[in-house]
DNA sequence: TTGATAATTCGATAAACTTCAAAATAAGCT
DNA sequence: AGCTTATTTTGAAGTTTATCGAATTATCAA
């Protein structure tokens, strides 16, 4: 699947976006990041993959554990998307207009 | 579910970010968007009205149409939330580092 | 009311997702 | 080699998702 998607879905989950906040504070072994969920590590292991697939986070592995960061570069990608998308949408816009309208901002 | 899973999900389908794309546009009706996809207007409908309870989209009727348009509110939700995950992240770190160090930026 | 058009809802199906327990892999220790 | 710890992979069950065609709802025009 594409990039994209992988990242979003990936941050359509609650648990995977708690593991990303966490890894904010410090990089975390899978482990840790297991112990801080009621489910079990073969499940947090599925979403670390999940993460790892969409670019949104990095491992390596140090002596017997497996140490994840946080990775920004899709991260960004996916940005951009979002700013290119909803850019010069008002967020409080006129009601009762249809399709797009040839008058400005009162400038 | 929480309005952040249900906006990231959304916008984890390759479909659902096409239909904000053509939004982007300008306003468009459910059979407009629909006339843009391969897909049946019974799917295409079922992907507007999650784009609508992720509150991406808004609608309103004019005589027998339905007309969709961009909402951005809960996109600069997500936004900020993203922000600040991965805020003060380098997209090019120190390797070989584990754990949190306790020694501090220097300042 | 009847007929036409626009869009959604319903019922079904196949694929994908989340989770678990058990088995397998990897690294370190003796 | 054997034993322990850390993590992933596998196989299965239950849930959710994407899609379709058919039926239904809503609006407009006579």
């Amino acid at each position: 699947m594409e990039t994209r998607s992988l990242v979003f879905k990936a941050l359509g989950d609650a648990t995977r976006r708690d593991i990303l906040e966490r890894l904010q504070q410090g990089d975390l072994n899978a482990g840790e990041i297991a112990a801080g969920f009621p489910i079990g590590k073969a499940s947090i292991s599925h979403h670390l993959n999940l993460l790892k697939q969409a670019g949104l986070v990095r491992v390596r592995r140090q002596g017997q554990q497996q140490i994840y960061s946080l990775h920004t570069t899709v991260f960004r990608e996916a940005m951009q998307w979002l700013m290119s998308v909803f850019q010069d949408q008002n967020p409080n816009p006129a009601k009762g207009r249809a399709k797009s309208s040839t008058s400005g901002q009162p400038g």
